[in-house]
Parts: C-alpha cells; structure tokens; sequence
DNA sequence: CGCCAGGTTGATTTCGCTCAAGCAATGTGG
DNA sequence: CCACATTGCTTGAGCGAAATCAACCTGGCG
C-alpha cells in the first residue's frame, strides 16, 4: 500500500508503535528526534529506494524517533507480519539486515565521537562532503557544485547546533573561501580544503 | 580458548581485523575511540556475561573502536568461522543479535541526542544512574552508596568531557549535597534528586 | 626519601548559545 | 494593487559552560 506525503507531515511520531517498515519511492524523509526542551535532533536521511522504520521493528521497540517528509514523498508501506514472515522463511534476509544494522550502529558511534570532539565548523564540513557524496555529482577532488536538501534549519539539526550558528559558520566560510552559498546551492572550489577542515592531518 | 588480561592490556585495537568475538568470565572492558587529536571517548563498558566484538564481525568490517581491560580479566575468544557457522546453522541466533543490535544502535542515538543537548553535570547524573543500576544494589529511590568501576579520566571519557571538567562537576554535586564522593566510593543521599538533574520536568 | 600517576584547583580563553532585532521573499486579505 | 503578516535567514551583543594551560596536591611505591 502506498502512501504520499507532503512537506512537513509526519510518517511516525517518536512514542508510536511500529506497525512495518517504509519503502521510499521518491522524495525524503528526515528521522528526526527531540529531546524534553524542544531541540530537535536530525539522525539521518532516507532518500528513494531507502527503507525506513525497521530499527524499531527489528527491536521490538516503539519508534524512538519520528520520520518526517522534508519533501513531497511516496512511501510504500510493509505490514510488520509480512516483515516477520519474511525474516523466518528467509534467513540470508536476516543475515543481511543484521549487516546492515551492525554498520549503522559504527556510524552511529562514530558519530558520538564525532560530536563530541569536532567544533562545529568541522561537523558541517563532513556533512557537506556526505550531502555531495549522495546528491552531488560524483566528484571526489577539485572544484563542484551541487544542491542541499536541506533548510538552514535542518542543516543546523544535523549537526547539533543552533541555526544562528550554523548561519555564522556559513559565512564564515565564504570569507575564508572554502566554499559559496546561493540559497540551497552550493559551490565548492576545492574539495580538498573542504577535507582538511575535519581532518587536521597537521602533526608531522 | 580462555585468555587473561591486567589493567591497562588492549583485547584489541581500532582498525585491526576482526578475528572473532570475545565472551567475558570476569573483570571489566572498555570500548573506546579515539580521534586524531588523542581525545579519547569511552562508549561502553563489558561486564562478565557479555559478548565483546561481535558489531564489527556482523558488519564485515575491522573493528571501529579499541577494546581495553580496565579491570584484571578473563576472556574467552570464539573464531569467526565458529559464529558464522553457528549463525547459518541457527537463524533464531541471527534474529536474536539482529533485536540486539537493534537495541544498541537505538541507545546510540540517543546518546548522540543526549551528548549534543545536556550539560556535562546532566550527562553526569545520567551516568551515574546508569552505573548505580549496573554495580550498585538494585534500590530506585532513596539512599545509596555503591563503587564506580571507573577512573575519574574514564567518568570523564563516558560522557565526553575532560577529566578537569570532571572533577569541577564532582565538587559542584558534593557542595549541592546531591552526591558525595571519596574515591571511587559514591554516596547519593537521595536517587530522586538524582534523576532531576537530567530530567527537567518542571514545566507545567 | 623522592618520584610519579592520578586527581584537584585556579586563571584565562574561547566557542557556541541566547536573546533580540532586522531583512528579504512569499503569501493573504481588503 | 497595496498594507500587512508570516516564514526563513542573517546579524549583532552579551553571556556562560566548558576547554585549555599551568600549578599543585597526595598517596602509593620503588
């Protein structure tokens, strides 16, 4: 059964039960949690082909995060016995979910490290370079243009800061040269300074 | 095979090459990250009964993380041809790490949200919570003392701040009488007070 | 006795948050 | 078509939590 959603509205909320797992068709869902004080953190994307909701689901929890369009999107949903079904009839199913989870939870850590460690100058450089490697073109060194997905907002939830400093860092940026904003296009001259900004290979 | 381990010995070292997964008899381990500028993040902690190492075999990769005895420790390594045998022959095995790890990357995430919005003092109180549950008699409410497994430079590389910041954070408690500290004995007058630094349920 | 690791304390700085205002683009209703 | 609200973003000023840098305890242990 599929299902279409309009910037803004909501798949599931944080607290919900988990009903099955979400297949996007197009579009992209943001998987957004908040804490008591109304931050709100951004976790990850979910772009076309992507599935969605099985964390909870493989856990046997209720969501512990919500998932949101961030454009319009179809999803196609998987009631949660078929899922199961699937997983018992098909153990290389399994096998490879389990791979899949186990890198998330990597990332996931690394990511904690990451945060804790990086100023914020630094965690937007890498996300720069993860939203290039995913909606850019695939360019790895010199210069590049490409289109973010995201709002300045968003962009700030991300990586766990404010948008006020997000805003700050954004210009700074442009004044140092190391990349350009035009609304949600940026330019990029060099690749390769963008990596040094997260990556000070300095000592030696 | 069983293997011993002093304080202070690495059962294994980021980027090394998975070899299998290690169940504990006794002692305690730490996983722990390090960045390039030497900042160093204790994610969590191994107790007997635990299994140690298995996210980086399920995922195909080398480890991500250093495993350090923190304790004297008994280890016992099972080979990676094992598991793997073990967990083709077995897909209940499979779902039942597959829940686990689930489990794992969902308290990731909300320590990613946890570390990015509270206050070293919150994130403290947290883990002492959560240390209390784990080494300290089973009591919820009330008084308490109990033993922390950990160094003060350890406390402080669990919630990702220095052991400066730690020890500041200590007294501050001490001074506010919310706890008491003489080593890695803890005293806690009262649990509720306890949970009230990372819960701010004061609205309404 | 002197050394050294682990811990504490103090002084200073800095990064990023908060609060507050301003601005441009878009929408809306009279 | 114009006044006005709304939304997303930027900018400024000030502040505060925590990091950094630097001494300095203190209690084991050779």
């Amino acid at each position: 059964m599929t299902k279409e959603f309009l910037s803004g509205e909501v798949v599931f909320h944080e607290g919900d039960a988990c009903r099955g797992v979400y297949c996007l068709e197009s579009g992209l869902i943001g998987v957004r949690k908040i804490d008591s004080e109304g931050n709100s953190f951004l976790l990850y994307l979910v772009g076309p082909g992507d599935v969605l909701g099985y964390r909870a689901l493989l856990a046997g929890e209720d969501y512990r995060a919500s998932a949101e369009a961030l454009e319009p999107t179809r999803i196609c949903q998987i009631d949660a016995a078929t899922v199961k079904a699937l997983l018992e009839k098909n153990p290389a199913l399994g096998l490879r979910y389990l791979k899949r989870v186990s890198t998330s939870l990597g990332n996931a850590e690394e990511k904690i490290l990451h945060n804790a460690t990086l100023s914020v100058r630094a965690r937007f450089a890498h996300l720069l370079l993860i939203l290039l490697d995913k909606y850019g073109e695939n360019r790895t060194s010199g210069e590049t243009d490409f289109e973010l997905p995201l709002s300045r907002h968003d962009l700030a939830a991300m990586i766990g800061t404010t948008p006020e400093s997000m805003s700050r860092t954004i210009r700074k940026m442009e004044t140092d040269g190391v990349a350009h904003f035009s609304g949600r296009t940026v330019h990029i001259p060099d690749i390769e300074s963008l990596i040094q900004e997260f990556e000070p290979n300095h000592f030696v």
